[in-house]
DNA sequence: TCGATTATATACCGTTCGTTATGGAAAGCG
DNA sequence: CGCTTTCCATAACGAACGGTATATAATCGA
């Protein structure tokens, strides 16, 4: 997927870096929400004006959008890599863990940038809503069908509810995030993390 | 606890009814969160001017925390009631049921209004969040040591870890309420709180 | 060097936000 | 009836919102 930002040959260069721009809106966006975060915090974060911003990428929804392709990619991997690990098991210990690590941790802003944009929504920020939740339905179901080749492979005993389970999981993964924007220390989500897997069912 | 609310003897009496217009407003702000409920909002819904609003209720602010009582007392009532049950797994299912029928239920907004309004935080709003917060901490307080209780009596292993387990419990009430504000069926839902209920430690 | 083209900077647009001043209407008390 | 008190309705306040018009600065091909 090519960037659809055009870099003209002719004209005046801007004096800005898109990439880095674009990073630290998501910053922004990750903080603040999709309606939380104004233009003047996102101009200021990203050291442009307005009209530079309009001009670059659009709108305030055109660019959280990007800003979303940008923390799916490179925030996000996790949930990708996660459903390559052999048993269900590490699998589930793969997407908390990774939880931990970027929800929780001390580089980024606490919480989940998905889980906060797709909750406050304002009237007018129905496309953001819908982006959110599409990736979100994308990702469980890729999730469900991991959890069904693992009961078909004996690692999940039979009886469980592959779909059941994995709103099991998600709920974990969007509470800790809720616990981790709410101030919760490391130690209690690694405690959290540490029941969850003690409870997590063997073949 | 009395109200605030002065009822003079002398002068024009006011022609709406106080507790009518809070419960409109809490669900105003339970469906819309403290920062997405505007004035014009909550004056349409209440079916009173904004004059009259402040005159009863002081200010928005004042407003979400009387409203906000009303939902602990009247919507959350079940968490206080689930840690009367017998044993931790009647606890964790008076919490869960609770929970499908409070925030997933057909008659009231989706979702948690404690969660949406202590995610969407406006930096000038730090005093909901606060209380929003403190409210969740002392809940969970007592479910750390009703599940502490639970263990000295025997009906939880003694090596789970009360604290984590009462994470994990919040946990899952939360991600409940993300994904019923995201949409999930009530069918789905029930899967989730099946599958926790099957995993929940037996002594 | 000269237009053509694009980026930046300043200032402004209309709208909505939470909040309040102003003026009149309705009740109790003398 | 007056007088006071309180309520309701209209309109306005300053601030912040997302988004732009305008003018100037910088770089291209010719």
């Amino acid at each position: 997927m090519e960037s659809d930002i055009a870099t003209p040959v002719k004209g005046r260069p801007r004096e800005f870096c898109v990439d880095k721009a674009l990073a630290e809106a998501l910053h922004v966006f990750w903080a603040k929400g999709y309606d939380g975060a104004s233009m003047a915090d996102l101009t200021e974060a990203m050291g442009i004006t307005k009209p530079s911003l309009y001009a670059a990428f659009g709108n305030k929804e055109a660019l959280f959008h990007k800003a979303l392709d940008l923390y799916e990619t490179e925030k996000l991997e996790y949930t990708r890599a996660a459903l390559d690990q052999p048993t269900a098991r590490k699998v589930a210990e793969y997407y908390l863990h990774g939880a931990l690590m970027t929800h929780a941790g001390t580089t980024d802003p606490k919480g989940c940038m998905g889980l906060l944009s797709s909750l406050a929504c304002s009237p007018e920020a129905e496309s953001i809503k819908a982006d959110v939740l599409g990736r979100r339905a994308s990702s469980q179901r890729a999730l469900v069908e991991r959890f069904e080749r693992a009961k078909a492979e004996g690692d999940l005993p039979a009886h469980v509810d592959a779909q059941g389970l994995t709103s099991l999981l998600y709920a974990l993964l969007q509470g800790i995030s809720v616990q981790a924007g709410a101030g919760a220390t490391m130690d209690e989500l690694e405690r959290l993390v540490d029941t969850g897997l003690a409870l997590w069912p063997s073949a």
